[in-house]
DNA sequence: CGGCTGGTACCGGGAGAATA
DNA sequence: TATTCTCCCGGTACCAGCCG
Protein backbone atom coordinates (compact mmCIF):
# COMPACT_ATOMS: atom_id res chain seq x y z
CA UNK A 1 0.00 0.00 0.00
CA UNK A 2 2.42 2.69 -1.29
CA UNK A 3 1.61 6.40 -1.38
CA UNK A 4 -1.11 7.21 -3.96
CA UNK A 5 0.50 7.71 -6.86
CA UNK A 6 1.88 11.66 -6.68
CA UNK A 7 0.04 14.00 -9.05
CA UNK A 8 2.82 16.21 -9.89
CA UNK A 9 2.88 17.85 -13.88
CA UNK A 10 5.59 15.56 -15.27
CA UNK A 11 5.68 12.15 -15.54
CA UNK A 12 8.84 10.86 -17.66
CA UNK A 13 8.83 6.87 -18.78
CA UNK A 14 12.05 5.79 -19.49
CA UNK A 15 13.93 2.56 -19.40
CA UNK A 16 16.72 2.29 -17.28
CA UNK A 17 19.85 0.33 -18.60
CA UNK A 18 19.26 -2.15 -15.96
CA UNK A 19 16.16 -2.75 -18.05
CA UNK A 20 13.92 -1.49 -15.34
CA UNK A 21 10.79 0.20 -16.19
CA UNK A 22 11.09 3.59 -14.50
CA UNK A 23 7.61 5.13 -13.79
CA UNK A 24 8.42 8.19 -11.84
CA UNK A 25 10.71 11.12 -12.42
CA UNK A 26 13.88 9.93 -10.25
CA UNK A 27 14.16 11.59 -6.92
CA UNK A 28 17.89 12.89 -8.34
CA UNK A 29 16.42 14.21 -11.63
CA UNK A 30 13.37 16.23 -9.35
CA UNK A 31 15.52 17.42 -7.30
CA UNK A 32 17.87 18.81 -10.04
CA UNK A 33 14.47 20.27 -11.56
CA UNK A 34 13.76 21.87 -8.75
CA UNK A 35 17.05 23.70 -7.56
CA UNK A 36 16.97 24.96 -11.11
CA UNK A 37 13.62 26.66 -11.03
CA UNK A 38 14.65 28.09 -8.03
CA UNK A 39 17.37 29.64 -9.30
CA UNK A 40 15.59 30.93 -12.32
CA UNK A 41 12.81 32.45 -9.08
CA UNK A 42 9.69 29.93 -10.49
CA UNK A 43 8.73 29.24 -6.70
CA UNK A 44 5.00 28.67 -7.69
CA UNK A 45 6.13 25.74 -9.89
CA UNK A 46 8.50 24.24 -7.12
CA UNK A 47 5.73 25.12 -4.44
CA UNK A 48 3.21 23.40 -5.93
CA UNK A 49 4.87 20.31 -7.17
CA UNK A 50 6.14 19.61 -3.14
CA UNK A 51 2.52 20.67 -1.58
CA UNK A 52 0.72 18.18 -3.83
CA UNK A 53 2.87 15.42 -2.23
CA UNK A 54 3.12 16.43 1.12
CA UNK A 55 -0.52 18.12 1.85
CA UNK A 56 -1.96 14.43 1.48
CA UNK A 57 -0.39 13.14 4.47
CA UNK A 58 -2.31 15.99 6.44
CA UNK A 59 -5.39 15.17 4.91
CA UNK A 60 -7.16 13.67 8.41
CA UNK A 61 -5.55 16.38 10.39
CA UNK A 62 -7.14 18.09 12.25
CA UNK A 63 -5.86 22.09 12.84
CA UNK A 64 -1.80 22.43 11.68
CA UNK A 65 -2.74 23.77 8.33
CA UNK A 66 -4.53 27.13 7.28
CA UNK A 67 -7.59 25.79 5.21
CA UNK A 68 -6.78 28.24 1.98
CA UNK A 69 -4.41 27.01 -0.14
CA UNK A 70 -3.63 30.54 -0.86
CA UNK A 71 -2.42 31.08 2.74
CA UNK A 72 -0.04 28.04 2.70
CA UNK A 73 1.34 28.98 -0.73
CA UNK A 74 2.07 32.48 0.43
CA UNK A 75 4.31 31.17 3.73
CA UNK A 76 5.95 29.25 0.51
CA UNK A 77 7.24 31.80 -1.40
CA UNK A 78 8.15 34.29 2.03
CA UNK A 79 10.16 31.29 2.93
CA UNK A 80 12.00 30.62 -0.91
CA UNK A 81 12.21 34.61 -0.93
CA UNK A 82 13.81 35.14 2.35
CA UNK A 83 15.85 31.78 2.24
CA UNK A 84 19.46 32.27 3.28
CA UNK A 85 22.83 30.97 1.31
CA UNK A 86 22.73 28.30 3.37
CA UNK A 87 19.24 27.11 2.84
CA UNK A 88 20.47 27.29 -0.95
CA UNK A 89 22.90 25.06 -0.89
CA UNK A 90 21.20 22.70 1.26
CA UNK A 91 19.01 22.62 -1.71
CA UNK A 92 21.73 22.22 -3.99
CA UNK A 93 23.13 19.19 -2.27
CA UNK A 94 26.57 20.82 -2.45
CA UNK A 95 26.41 22.28 1.22
CA UNK A 96 28.30 19.48 3.05
CA UNK A 97 31.09 19.91 0.43
CA UNK A 98 31.16 23.76 0.07
CA UNK A 99 30.41 24.82 3.26
CA UNK A 100 34.28 24.69 4.53
CA UNK A 101 35.94 26.56 1.43
CA UNK A 102 33.23 29.32 0.95
CA UNK A 103 33.78 32.13 3.28
CA UNK A 104 29.92 34.15 2.22
CA UNK A 105 28.42 31.03 3.16
CA UNK A 106 30.11 31.13 6.72
CA UNK A 107 30.10 34.60 7.23
CA UNK A 108 26.47 34.47 6.76
CA UNK A 109 26.03 31.04 8.89
CA UNK A 110 27.63 32.79 11.62
CA UNK A 111 25.21 35.25 11.85
CA UNK A 112 22.22 32.76 11.90
CA UNK A 113 23.81 30.63 14.80
CA UNK A 114 23.91 33.58 16.82
CA UNK A 115 20.32 33.68 16.21
CA UNK A 116 19.14 30.34 16.25
CA UNK A 117 19.32 30.38 20.29
CA UNK A 118 16.19 32.33 20.65
CA UNK A 119 14.39 32.41 17.13
CA UNK A 120 12.54 29.51 15.87
CA UNK A 121 14.71 27.79 12.94
CA UNK A 122 14.88 24.69 10.90
CA UNK A 123 17.89 22.63 11.32
CA UNK A 124 18.82 19.80 8.88
CA UNK A 125 21.51 16.85 8.97
CA UNK A 126 23.23 15.57 6.26
CA UNK A 127 24.95 12.32 5.65
CA UNK A 128 28.11 12.52 4.61
CA UNK A 129 31.85 12.17 5.25
CA UNK A 130 34.89 13.99 6.32
CA UNK A 131 35.20 15.92 3.47
CA UNK A 132 31.24 16.42 3.17
CA UNK A 133 30.74 13.83 0.40
CA UNK A 134 27.34 11.38 0.49
CA UNK A 135 27.60 7.60 0.15
CA UNK A 136 27.70 6.18 -2.92
CA UNK A 137 24.41 4.28 -4.47
CA UNK A 138 26.14 0.72 -3.82
CA UNK A 139 27.66 1.82 0.24
CA UNK A 140 23.91 3.41 0.77
CA UNK A 141 22.97 -0.42 -0.34
CA UNK A 142 25.55 -1.78 1.91
CA UNK A 143 24.06 0.15 5.08
CA UNK A 144 20.37 -1.19 4.53
CA UNK A 145 21.93 -4.71 3.91
CA UNK A 146 23.42 -3.94 7.52
CA UNK A 147 19.49 -2.87 8.72
CA UNK A 148 18.49 -6.20 7.62
CA UNK A 149 20.98 -8.14 9.46
CA UNK A 150 19.69 -5.58 12.36
CA UNK A 151 16.23 -6.41 12.67
CA UNK A 152 16.50 -9.84 11.94
CA UNK A 153 16.02 -11.75 15.47
CA UNK A 154 18.32 -15.07 14.63
CA UNK A 155 20.66 -12.86 12.53
CA UNK A 156 24.20 -11.82 13.40
CA UNK A 157 23.76 -10.94 17.39
CA UNK A 158 27.64 -9.65 17.27
CA UNK A 159 26.73 -7.59 14.95
CA UNK A 160 23.98 -5.98 16.71
CA UNK A 161 26.09 -5.30 19.89
CA UNK A 162 28.71 -3.53 18.07
CA UNK A 163 26.58 -1.66 16.44
CA UNK A 164 24.24 -1.11 19.81
CA UNK A 165 27.61 -0.33 21.81
CA UNK A 166 28.97 2.70 19.36
CA UNK A 167 27.18 5.14 21.72
CA UNK A 168 25.61 5.56 24.95
CA UNK A 169 23.27 3.42 26.66
CA UNK A 170 25.67 0.64 26.54
CA UNK A 171 24.36 -3.16 25.90
CA UNK A 172 25.32 -6.50 27.29
CA UNK A 173 26.30 -9.17 24.75
CA UNK A 174 23.77 -11.15 26.51
CA UNK A 175 21.07 -9.02 25.53
CA UNK A 176 21.75 -9.08 22.47
CA UNK A 177 22.13 -12.72 21.74
CA UNK A 178 18.69 -12.94 23.50
CA UNK A 179 17.32 -10.79 20.54
CA UNK A 180 17.68 -7.34 22.52
CA UNK A 181 18.07 -4.44 19.58
CA UNK A 182 18.68 -0.97 21.43
CA UNK A 183 16.79 0.94 18.21
CA UNK A 184 14.79 -1.64 17.98
CA UNK A 185 13.10 -1.78 21.43
CA UNK A 186 10.04 0.50 23.13
CA UNK A 187 8.72 -1.90 25.75
CA UNK A 188 9.58 -4.87 23.24
CA UNK A 189 10.71 -5.49 19.82
CA UNK A 190 8.30 -2.80 18.66
CA UNK A 191 6.43 -3.91 15.39
CA UNK A 192 6.19 -0.15 14.74
CA UNK A 193 9.80 0.17 14.10
CA UNK A 194 10.37 -3.08 12.46
CA UNK A 195 7.55 -1.68 10.24
CA UNK A 196 9.64 1.68 9.51
CA UNK A 197 13.06 0.22 9.46
CA UNK A 198 11.75 -1.90 6.40
CA UNK A 199 10.44 1.25 4.76
CA UNK A 200 13.44 2.52 5.06
CA UNK A 201 14.84 -0.47 3.24
CA UNK A 202 12.80 -0.27 0.49
CA UNK A 203 13.05 3.58 -0.04
CA UNK A 204 17.30 2.60 -0.12
CA UNK A 205 16.45 0.08 -2.63
CA UNK A 206 14.20 1.85 -4.61
CA UNK A 207 17.23 4.61 -4.98
CA UNK A 208 19.35 2.52 -5.34
CA UNK A 209 17.55 0.75 -8.38
CA UNK A 210 16.57 4.14 -10.05
CA UNK A 211 20.59 5.03 -10.19
CA UNK A 212 21.76 4.32 -13.81
CA UNK A 213 24.52 1.59 -13.05
CA UNK A 214 27.06 3.72 -14.09
CA UNK A 215 26.61 6.03 -11.23
CA UNK A 216 26.33 3.52 -8.68
CA UNK A 217 30.32 3.96 -7.28
CA UNK A 218 29.78 7.88 -7.19
CA UNK A 219 28.72 9.47 -4.30
CA UNK A 220 25.18 10.56 -4.63
CA UNK A 221 24.74 14.44 -5.55
CA UNK A 222 22.24 14.70 -2.49
CA UNK A 223 23.38 13.32 0.31
CA UNK A 224 20.62 11.49 2.87
CA UNK A 225 19.39 13.88 5.34
CA UNK A 226 16.79 15.05 8.31
CA UNK A 227 15.08 17.63 8.44
CA UNK A 228 13.66 19.04 11.79
CA UNK A 229 12.30 22.30 13.51
CA UNK A 230 13.42 23.64 17.24
CA UNK A 231 12.81 26.63 19.34
CA UNK A 232 16.44 26.75 19.76
CA UNK A 233 18.21 24.48 17.31
CA UNK A 234 21.49 24.70 19.44
CA UNK A 235 20.12 22.42 22.28
CA UNK A 236 18.42 20.37 19.84
CA UNK A 237 21.22 19.38 17.33
CA UNK A 238 23.19 18.93 20.80
CA UNK A 239 19.93 16.34 21.91
CA UNK A 240 20.76 14.44 18.63
CA UNK A 241 24.16 14.12 19.35
CA UNK A 242 23.67 12.79 22.40
CA UNK A 243 21.06 10.51 20.56
CA UNK A 244 18.33 12.02 23.56
CA UNK A 245 14.69 12.16 22.49
CA UNK A 246 16.14 11.88 18.80
CA UNK A 247 15.66 9.53 15.64
CA UNK A 248 16.10 6.10 16.44
CA UNK A 249 16.54 5.47 12.70
CA UNK A 250 18.83 8.06 12.03
CA UNK A 251 20.62 6.92 14.78
CA UNK A 252 21.17 3.77 13.68
CA UNK A 253 22.29 4.82 10.55
CA UNK A 254 25.24 6.63 12.22
CA UNK A 255 25.91 3.98 14.38
CA UNK A 256 26.36 1.67 11.80
CA UNK A 257 28.44 4.10 9.61
CA UNK A 258 30.83 3.52 12.64
CA UNK A 259 31.00 -0.04 13.01
CA UNK A 260 31.07 -0.32 8.81
CA UNK A 261 34.13 2.54 8.72
CA UNK A 262 35.84 0.89 12.40
CA UNK A 263 35.28 -2.54 12.82
CA UNK A 264 34.06 -4.03 9.57
CA UNK A 265 36.33 -1.78 7.02
CA UNK A 266 33.92 -1.61 4.35
CA UNK A 267 33.62 2.04 4.30
CA UNK A 268 37.32 3.67 3.81
CA UNK A 269 35.68 7.23 4.77
CA UNK A 270 33.13 7.45 7.96
CA UNK A 271 30.36 8.96 7.07
CA UNK A 272 28.15 10.86 9.82
CA UNK A 273 25.47 13.21 10.25
CA UNK A 274 26.72 16.99 9.78
CA UNK A 275 24.76 19.74 11.67
CA UNK A 276 22.79 22.57 10.10
CA UNK A 277 20.72 25.02 10.91
CA UNK A 278 19.20 26.37 7.57
CA UNK A 279 16.39 28.73 7.77
CA UNK A 280 15.49 31.01 10.51
CA UNK A 281 11.25 31.50 11.11
CA UNK A 282 10.34 34.90 11.53
CA UNK A 283 6.33 34.59 11.51
CA UNK A 284 4.16 32.59 13.86
CA UNK A 285 2.12 31.20 11.03
CA UNK A 286 5.20 30.01 9.28
CA UNK A 287 6.08 27.48 11.81
CA UNK A 288 4.19 24.28 10.45
CA UNK A 289 4.79 24.93 7.40
CA UNK A 290 8.36 25.59 7.55
CA UNK A 291 8.87 22.07 8.60
CA UNK A 292 6.71 20.53 6.50
CA UNK A 293 7.64 22.46 3.06
CA UNK A 294 11.49 21.85 4.19
CA UNK A 295 11.04 18.20 4.23
CA UNK A 296 9.74 18.24 1.28
CA UNK A 297 11.78 20.24 -0.50
CA UNK A 298 14.82 18.63 0.84
CA UNK A 299 13.19 15.07 0.07
CA UNK A 300 14.02 13.67 3.67
CA UNK A 301 11.20 11.55 3.60
CA UNK A 302 12.15 7.34 3.83
CA UNK A 303 9.88 5.89 1.62
CA UNK A 304 11.55 7.98 -1.48
CA UNK A 305 15.13 6.91 -0.41
CA UNK A 306 16.07 10.41 0.68
CA UNK A 307 16.83 10.09 4.10
CA UNK A 308 15.68 9.80 7.75
CA UNK A 309 12.21 11.18 8.41
CA UNK A 310 9.78 9.12 9.19
CA UNK A 311 7.41 10.96 11.20
CA UNK A 312 4.91 13.66 10.26
CA UNK A 313 6.24 17.08 10.03
CA UNK A 314 4.61 20.13 11.56
CA UNK A 315 3.33 17.96 14.55
CA UNK A 316 6.13 18.76 17.42
CA UNK A 317 5.85 22.97 17.15
CA UNK A 318 4.32 23.61 20.55
CA UNK A 319 7.33 25.49 21.97
CA UNK A 320 7.08 28.07 19.10
CA UNK A 321 4.05 29.67 21.17
CA UNK A 322 6.69 30.76 23.89
CA UNK A 323 8.12 33.28 21.45
CA UNK A 324 5.86 36.46 22.08
CA UNK A 325 4.94 39.64 19.79
CA UNK A 326 8.06 41.37 20.46
CA UNK A 327 10.44 38.71 19.92
CA UNK A 328 8.74 37.69 16.60
CA UNK A 329 8.25 41.57 15.46
CA UNK A 330 12.14 41.48 16.45
CA UNK A 331 13.18 38.24 14.34
CA UNK A 332 10.73 39.81 11.01
CA UNK A 333 12.58 43.04 11.28
CA UNK A 334 16.40 40.46 11.14
CA UNK A 335 14.96 38.49 8.40
CA UNK A 336 13.79 41.75 6.30
CA UNK A 337 17.53 43.05 6.59
CA UNK A 338 19.45 40.49 6.13
CA UNK A 339 17.49 38.96 3.34
CA UNK A 340 17.04 39.63 -0.23
CA UNK A 341 13.16 38.92 0.92
CA UNK A 342 11.78 42.44 -0.43
CA UNK A 343 13.67 42.17 -3.61
CA UNK A 344 12.55 38.66 -4.08
CA UNK A 345 8.84 39.43 -4.11
CA UNK A 346 9.00 42.64 -5.95
CA UNK A 347 10.47 39.35 -9.00
CA UNK A 348 7.44 37.36 -7.69
CA UNK A 349 4.90 40.06 -8.47
CA UNK A 350 6.87 40.48 -12.21
CA UNK A 351 6.10 37.25 -12.25
CA UNK A 352 2.59 37.31 -12.34
CA UNK A 353 2.09 39.76 -14.90
CA UNK A 354 4.85 37.56 -17.34
CA UNK A 355 2.38 34.68 -16.90
CA UNK A 356 -0.94 36.82 -17.48
CA UNK A 357 0.95 38.34 -20.45
CA UNK A 358 1.86 34.32 -22.09
CA UNK A 359 -2.21 33.84 -21.38
CA UNK A 360 -1.15 31.47 -18.13
CA UNK A 361 -4.02 32.97 -16.25
CA UNK A 362 -4.04 29.77 -14.05
CA UNK A 363 -0.94 30.21 -12.91
CA UNK A 364 -1.20 34.10 -12.58
CA UNK A 365 -4.35 33.89 -10.52
CA UNK A 366 -2.90 31.52 -8.45
CA UNK A 367 0.53 33.50 -7.54
CA UNK A 368 -1.51 36.64 -7.67
CA UNK A 369 -3.94 35.70 -5.08
CA UNK A 370 -0.62 33.78 -2.82
CA UNK A 371 0.80 37.37 -2.96
CA UNK A 372 -2.24 39.29 -2.05
CA UNK A 373 -3.30 36.74 0.85
CA UNK A 374 -3.11 39.91 2.87
CA UNK A 375 -1.97 38.22 6.44
CA UNK A 376 -5.12 39.78 7.60
CA UNK A 377 -5.85 41.81 10.87
CA UNK A 378 -4.50 39.40 13.53
CA UNK A 379 -2.60 37.14 11.52
CA UNK A 380 0.00 38.72 10.67
CA UNK A 381 2.44 40.79 13.36
CA UNK A 382 3.97 43.15 11.41
CA UNK A 383 0.79 44.77 10.12
CA UNK A 384 2.11 48.57 10.15
CA UNK A 385 2.68 50.33 6.64
CA UNK A 386 3.27 48.01 3.94
CA UNK A 387 5.22 50.29 1.10
CA UNK A 388 4.94 48.90 -1.80
CA UNK A 389 7.09 51.73 -3.15
CA UNK A 390 11.01 50.65 -2.97
CA UNK A 391 12.63 51.27 0.00
CA UNK A 392 16.37 51.04 -0.82
CA UNK A 393 18.06 48.60 1.57
CA UNK A 394 21.83 49.64 1.67
CA UNK A 395 23.64 48.47 4.33
C1' DC B 1 29.94 26.51 49.01
C1' DG B 2 27.91 27.87 44.38
C1' DG B 3 28.10 26.93 39.65
C1' DC B 4 28.62 24.05 35.80
C1' DT B 5 27.85 19.60 33.25
C1' DG B 6 26.06 15.24 31.79
C1' DG B 7 22.54 11.97 32.43
C1' DT B 8 17.90 10.59 33.22
C1' DA B 9 13.11 10.93 33.95
C1' DC B 10 9.34 13.10 32.72
C1' DC B 11 5.78 16.40 30.28
C1' DG B 12 2.66 17.96 26.34
C1' DG B 13 0.31 17.49 22.24
C1' DG B 14 -1.17 15.01 18.21
C1' DA B 15 -2.07 10.68 15.61
C1' DG B 16 -3.34 6.12 15.03
C1' DA B 17 -3.89 1.50 16.77
C1' DA B 18 -5.98 -1.23 20.23
C1' DT B 19 -9.54 -2.00 23.28
C1' DA B 20 -13.98 -1.72 25.61
C1' DT C 1 -18.59 3.85 18.21
C1' DA C 2 -16.17 5.94 22.24
C1' DT C 3 -12.28 5.54 25.05
C1' DT C 4 -7.68 4.22 26.21
C1' DC C 5 -3.02 3.13 25.06
C1' DT C 6 1.28 3.75 22.70
C1' DC C 7 4.38 6.24 20.10
C1' DC C 8 6.98 10.26 18.31
C1' DC C 9 9.20 14.94 18.47
C1' DG C 10 10.53 18.73 21.03
C1' DG C 11 11.37 20.52 25.49
C1' DT C 12 12.02 20.84 30.78
C1' DA C 13 13.18 19.55 35.67
C1' DC C 14 16.05 17.53 38.55
C1' DC C 15 19.97 15.18 40.42
C1' DA C 16 24.70 13.47 41.00
C1' DG C 17 29.38 14.48 40.40
C1' DC C 18 32.94 17.53 39.61
C1' DC C 19 35.50 21.95 39.78
C1' DG C 20 37.41 26.46 41.44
Amino acid sequence: MGITATTTASFSLETLPSGHVQLQETLDKKRRRWSSLLHSKDYHTVIREVLSYELGKYANSTSILPKSMSKIMRECILILASAPLIFTAAVDGILTTRFRADQDLQEEYAQIQERAHRQPSIYVHLLADEEGLAPTANQYMVIRDIILKYITYSGDAELAWKIDNVSNPKTSTGAATQGYRKYLWTTDISSRRLKILTKFCDGVYKRWMETPPAERETPMAFPPGECGYALNSHKRLEQHRKHISSNYLMNLVSDICVVLHRDLNLFPHLFSMHQFIIYLIFKPQQVEIAEIFCSGLLQVWIEIGGGFNHYPAGLSTASAKKVTPDEWREHDRFVRDMSPLEHNLKVQRALVDEYAAGLNEGMAGELREALESHSDDEDDIRDVDFKPDDVDTDE
